[in-house]
RNA sequence: GGGCUCGUAGCUCAGCCAGGUAGAGCGACGGGCUUUUAACCCGUCGGUCGCGGGUUCAAAUCCCGUCGAGCCCGCCA
């Protein structure tokens, strides 16, 4: 079978929508180029990662994902830029940290304390242990020890010696001419341990002398410094064989760094720069392009707290990577309703989203939130409700004990408030005579074995046959359960209360 | 100055790559049932496909131009 059947099976559930998703059509391309690829991201640890960050991740994943079920061997490699240099002390540090500014972010203390080795591992940790629960399998490089290694040391070299050549391709794509004295190279200084501020007055076949801002004059050998981005980028290209990369829209304007790194690549090292990928920002909604240096962000750890994996992926997944996103935290309710109904129709971006061997059943993300209220966020207690309208089979069980716990999360941090109630211990409320009369004559007229469609029924017989208005009998009925007068599908939500506390709960008020 | 993306129904978007005279969801409106957790069902309304040219028997789709919106070109994805 191989190739051609598998490519079927996708045919004919991507369509669906007559179009085939952008993860296969780039898988295709790639394709054709060869059967192995190894694909790169890149993401600075300056500060927490978010969001934004994260969708050049998961397309990297979708696109492996398409190529290996399409027949080809594909992986992700993440190279965590943990050898640049801290740019500027920002609004998130502490005020000490300016004396950092400069140094790469491997080499300089956790800003929250103790926590973890470094500047760098602070933020990359709960970033990489995100990305487990998101079911992303990377290969995790840091750039400080791949420098360190002597990984990068011929491409340095290299550079060195082509520096020329570099410099006139710099010129000629982004019509910007370098300073005499730039080199490709930035020592790290032994002194001031910047790794932006020295300069490179010689080289020999290990390493280079190098005078600093700081007065130090001194030697650094290639695995004591790095290349500059532009280079770098492209050396890194080369050494870790990469054959497609996904990068913000910042790098692929004209002259950007991948027009230089095309160059480069052919005219220096020699080898075909990867096939680019080129993604749009995630907006959050109202206030813009979301930016670490801002603080305009949502960590990928809350993120992946408060929604299920599949959901965060399919957010990116179904919007071809050009377009850019608005997020809006409060609208997510309605991509679960989406991403369910997309489910049942076996969407090709639900299939790239879903993590292992996730199955939903038919009980909504909706559904769960109220069921989860009223079950006080018991498991078993929600399943019994939930039998009373669904058939509860191993897949329910399975599904619900999952989601269930998002639905808690994602009550407590994301939902808006007149979702959220809670069952009074004791009635917290004050009743005219009118409701009084009707909750009790509702309770002596309800029985045990009423559908919810029948209680719901019964709330209109009994404000009739009492001359109530409907819209009183059911505030009447929220104010006794939950002190609001407003509340859940009431026929739905007594029968999930339980008939007989409900009539023991009427009578007392 | 250069570059990218977008402009299709009130809103969010699909359709454009491989041209065949417009789709979905939501909303609105009407009804099923005289508000009940953004309840469900049925139905209706709704678009000069930004604008102007060109190619073609045929253009939302291809080409040229133009206007508008957003963004990127200091290593901020």
């Amino acid at each position: 079978m191989g190739l051609v059947g598998t490519r079927n099976v996708f045919k004919t559930t991507s369509d669906f929508s007559s179009m085939t998703h952008w993860a296969d059509v780039i898988a295709e391309d790639l394709l054709k180029r060869g059967d192995k690829h190894r694909i790169a991201t890149g993401i600075t640890p300056s500060g927490h990662i978010h969001f934004g960050n994260l969708r050049e991740i998961i397309i990297a994943d979708a696109v492996r994902r398409a190529v290996e079920e399409k027949g080809g061997k594909a992986e992700v490699v993440y190279v965590a830029d943990t050898f640049d240099p801290l740019r500027r002390r920002y609004p998130f540090l502490p005020e000490e940290f300016e004396k950092y500014v400069g140094m790469p972010l491997s080499e300089i203390p956790d800003p929250e304390g103790e926590c973890h080795e470094n500047y760098a591992e602070h933020f990359l940790q709960p970033f990489l242990e995100s990305l487990d629960v998101l079911g992303i399998d990377l290969v995790v490089k840091r750039a400080d020890q791949m420098y360190k290694s002597g990984e990068y040391e011929n491409h340095i070299r290299v550079a060195l010696e082509k520096r020329d050549k570099i410099a006139e391709i710099l010129k000629e794509v982004s019509g910007r001419e370098v300073e005499k004295d730039w080199s490709p190279f930035n020592p790290l200084c032994k002194n001031c341990k910047r790794i932006n501020s020295a300069k490179v007055k010689g080289f020999d076949d290990k390493g280079a002398y190098y005078s600093c801002s700081c007065g130090y004059e001194g030697y650094a050998s290639f695995r004591e410094g790095k290349l500059t981005w532009r280079v770098d980028w492209v050396a890194r290209w080369d050494i870790l064989r990469i054959t497609c990369e996904p990068f913000g829209k910042d790098h692929a304007a004209a002259g950007g760094s991948y027009d230089t790194g095309v160059r480069i690549a052919k005219e220096v090292y020699g080898f075909e720069p990867p096939y680019p990928i080129v993604y749009e920002w995630i907006h959050l909604k109202g206030v813009g392009a979301m930016k670490s240096s801002k603080g305009i962000v949502v960590p990928v750890k809350d993120l992946v707290e408060a929604l299920p994996p599949e959901i965060i992926k399919y957010i990116i997944i179904r919007t071809k990577p050009e377009r850019h996103i608005e997020f809006d935290p409060s609208m997510i309710l309605e991509v679960f309703d989406e991403f369910e109904d997309a489910y049942r129709r076996k969407d090709r971006s639900v299939q790239l989203s879903i993590v292992g061997d996730v199955v939903y059943s038919d009980v909504s993300f909706r559904h769960l939130v109220v069921v989860g209220q009223i079950a006080n966020w018991d498991l078993e207690k929600a399943l019994e409700i939930l039998s009373r309208t669904y058939h509860v089979d191993d897949t329910v069980r399975k599904d619900v004990e999952r989601r269930l716990i998002y639905a808690k999360r994602w009550l407590e941090k994301f939902a808006p408030e007149n979702l959220k109630f809670e069952i009074k211990k004791e009635i917290d409320a004050e009743f005219s005579e009118e409701e009084r009369r009707f909750l009790r004559t509702f309770a002596e007229k309800l029985e045990e074995n009423m559908s919810p469609e029948r209680i719901h029924q019964l709330v209109y017989e009994v404000a009739r046959e009492l001359n109530v208005k409907p819209a009183k009998a059911f505030q009447a009925i929220y104010k006794a359960i939950l002190g609001k007068n407003y509340g859940p599908r009431a026929g739905y939500f007594i029968k999930s209360l339980g008939i007989e506390w409900v009539k023991k709960r009427f009578k007392k008020v």
